[in-house]
DNA sequence: TTGTAGGCGTTATCAA
DNA sequence: TTGATAACGCCTACAA
């Protein structure tokens, strides 16, 4: 069967490929009999239009690259769900990369994203260095990074849509200030080393406000629950836990959590457990913990619709391409 | 900044297009220095093959379509990973899409699945109907079905990589029966529908040939954590659980747990409890949950491999294309 | 309002 | 071994 193309469609409805197109596009020229006539044609035919020529012809693909980690799939869920919804409403089509360690470097995946000629990227955090934003920078792609706030660049076409992480650890640790508690630990997650970096500067940060300094940075080989908790497990057998313990991933709070309790210890009574990522599982621990309830969706959708309106180069995002998102802290069971 | 084709290359290196052509695809009739000269001037003036005119002129874009429903990506991480590690070794481009209720139908998916021209279509199941995997057919779009059977259809060009969920369910209601335990529920989980139908059809099964009925099909509305727990709660304050619980999901899984022992029964001595799906969140409740182990990234990886073989039209599976993975049982805490 | 023709960047077929 | 040249399917001036 052959494939139908724009001439097939022609021939059938008695015009040029030329009218066909404008029926296509919407174009407002042609009149109405004829453009019926077409659509009938199109019908019958069942013709597609064949967006890749579409995209040679007029250099634009309406697709948008994004790019992540393998390992960060299940924790970005809501984000890539903010980032199809929008891409979906404006019709961009996604092309999907990922980066792991042994198959698909960055590196590749930035080529195949330069072949490919789409039309703009969506980059998440931790997972590309300045230099490959140079490269897709130097092909004039726009990109907007999405989650953590990047680090000042003079890289010109680039967004930010992020959650200002210093701020929040600022912000937590003084709170316990107040009430007198400064004995306070981060849990390292390896699988999000800029967003740790941002946080233990928001503590180092509030801690050196009252002359004091930040020592427990709590660090360990890999980081699944199983190693989280074993490690854990040891830790809390040797040192009574902080009065707050800070994490990241939901994985770590719930290692804390049952290190913690195996140690024969209360939450919150004897510590308090704060983690950053929120997500249900936290809510079907005991006690439920506390956790940030960050807006996953709008980060995606945000960035999204940032992107769109950097393609069309809308002038009203020229000087306006950094977003910070909000967020509140979600007290539950395992804060006073 | 103009951008770089390939007559640019073959005014630098001073050749034709063709030549240029034949070196980016590795022709081997091309004489070493020139091949030689070409390739540096790619080097100058970084020059990147246009994929989308190389679609057009091939009739063939190396790319392939993932579709899969928004609430389905956490579950399905894993089988994503092998989809896209695979797809990466054959140098195919992923688009990716995701149906949700709201925003994005079915229909408009396979549309521009269509209009993309993408070589194949990866499905999950529980995401679309018949009617359009017929619509892909008649546009000659190979496809392969990940997940669970499919009914038999006279499709032509598609595969099949799946668990077998009516056996898995046949084979584990038998071995309590061996036990002497009939006492049996299933949870049902409305985001995996057809998955429940087979497992329903493995237990009707094994009932019906001990001359039994399968009469506790525990259904409620909604389908999250906390629904699944409410309606438990309240579920078990009333009835004693059965002797053992099936359940597709963690979630419905660790509320099975949850409201179990809140309502003063013990796992695994009053109730058994086994979950279909395995992952990490189940090895973190105490006691921890019974779950198969589904070669989880296996599916994945297996259905992209069967995938590019049917693009290349592989003779060897031409009749092969139903492919069924194993699983073993995993017994942890909350069986015995 | 419609049609003609050139261009988008490659690949492939033929000649040379 | 290399170089013209015609597709590939569509869009868009420009002309009619």
């Amino acid at each position: 069967m052959k494939r139908i193309t724009i001439y097939d469609v022609a021939k059938e409805a008695d015009v040029s490929l030329a009218t066909v197109s404008r029926v296509i596009n919407d174009s407002n020229v042609v009149r109405e009999d004829t453009r019926i006539r077409v659509q009938e044609a199109i019908e019958k035919l069942g013709y597609k239009p064949n967006a890749i020529a579409q995209g040679l012809a007029l250099s634009k693909t309406t697709t948008v690259s994004i790019v992540m980690s393998e390992k960060m799939f299940a924790y970005n869920g809501k984000i890539l769900n903010g980032l199809m919804d929008v891409a979906k409403i404006y019709n961009y089509n996604i092309m999907f990369h990922t980066t792991s360690k042994g198959i698909s470097k960055m590196q590749d995946v930035i080529e195949s994203i330069i072949k490919s000629r789409v039309d703009g990227v969506i980059l998440f955090n931790d997972n590309f260095s300045l230099e490959e934003m140079e490269v897709l920078n130097e092909y004039q792609i726009p990109m907007v990074v999405v989650g953590s706030k990047i680090t000042e660049t003079k890289i010109g076409n680039v967004g930010n849509v992020y959650i200002n992480f210093e701020k929040m650890a600022y912000d937590l640790v003084n709170k316990y200030f107040e009430r007198g508690i400064d004995d306070i630990s981060l849990v390292e997650d390896k699988l999000n080393l800029s967003m740790m970096e941002q946080l233990k500067a928001g503590i180092d940060r509030a801690y050196a406000e009252k002359g004091k300094v930040f020592n427990k940075y709590i660090s360990y080989d890999d980081n699944n629950y199983k190693s989280s908790f074993n490690f854990l497990s040891d830790y809390y057998k040797n040192n009574r836990p902080s009065k707050l313990v800070i994490t990241f991933r939901d994985s770590q709070a719930i290692a804390v959590l049952n290190a913690c309790q195996e140690a024969g210890y209360s939450l919150p009574e004897d510590c308090e457990l704060v983690c950053v990522l929120n997500n249900k599982y936290l809510t079907m621990t005991r006690p439920n913990v506390t956790s940030y309830n960050i807006p996953e969706y709008d980060l995606g959708a945000v960035a999204m619709r940032l992107l769109t309106k950097m393609l069309v180069d809308d002038d009203s995002v020229k000087d306006n391409k950094d977003i910070e998102m909000s967020y509140v802290l979600m007290s539950k069971g395992t804060t006073k």
